[in-house]
DNA sequence: GGTTGACCTCAAGTTGACTTGAATTCGTAG
DNA sequence: CTACGAATTCAAGTCAACTTGAGGTCAACC
């Protein structure tokens, strides 16, 4: 199979090759050959940085993008620890759909102001409940 | 109505005083009066600050979020600024179920390589597609 | 009316994710 | 075989979003 070298991959992904440089220093993903001093990439490496796109617009760090799908395109973690991941991002799924909800009521709702009229109010109930749960006890503790 | 000071406000959010000092200082939730020196917010900055951790979970930055909700927890945007975040949202939506299907499928599959799984490459093709738009045509122009 | 504790300010430090710049090294085309 | 252009290294710089620390202030309780 043959290599890319960094230009063409930076090209092909839009990706900087700045950025490359620095994905390969800190392992995300690896160069795995050189051509003189030009490094050169698996093609496999243009599907690894379309999954490492995705899940920084997730907000995930690269350390958790490292996690999900280990630096060989290979998950290195134990499928538990996976599946819990699926699961957050399932929540966050219902944040978005909050959010999104929230602002198209913003957009359109003519009540003189949003933070009074109920429906809008419910999202905002909404939006409360599903926060991170690590936090829920430490807030339910201090107000009451 | 009766405000709140710095402290209160922390604890029921959830939020460290620092960082509430912070968004007053930038403007995102700015508190309305001191007791002595001490800052003191309206009962609103608690669902406002609910708003702003739906926001930064959902990879928006800080200045993105006062733009949806603005500083008074009204929005000062056009609305159809504000619904084309909302269709922004959208396609986050879409790409978070394509990871998390992607996840799911990378803990139960059983084939030997998941690069090589036919459904796991479709599920790639699938995220491909539905990155930044912006960024299309520059990849599609170099990739040819 | 003095002590306490939670707050204050302001400057500086931190982390993550990169970018920028200067000086250098290759491979290829002429 | 030399010049060019694209890549290299390494250190330093940048930006957002905070946190930390030193030194000061104030309201409230005893």
């Amino acid at each position: 199979m043959k290599l890319l070298d960094i230009g063409e991959v930076s090209q092909r992904s839009g990706v900087p090759p700045s950025t490359l440089r620095y994905y390969d220093e800190i392992g995300l993903i690896r160069s795995v050959a050189r051509h003189g001093l030009r490094r050169q990439f698996e093609p496999l490496a243009l599907t690894q940085l379309s999954l490492v796109a995705l899940g920084k617009s997730a907000g995930f760090s690269l350390q958790d993008i490292a996690g999900m799908f280990g630096a060989d395109g290979q998950p290195d973690l134990p499928r538990g620890d996976l599946l819990v991941r699926a699961d957050e991002i399932d929540r966050q799924i219902g944040n978005l759909t909050t959010l999104r909800d929230a602002l198209r009521h913003v957009a359109e709702c003519r009540a003189p102001s949003h933070m009074e009229c109920p429906s809008f109010q419910k999202l905002l109930r909404l939006a409360k409940r599903r926060r991170d749960p690590s936090q829920q006890s430490k807030e339910r503790a201090s107000s009451e």
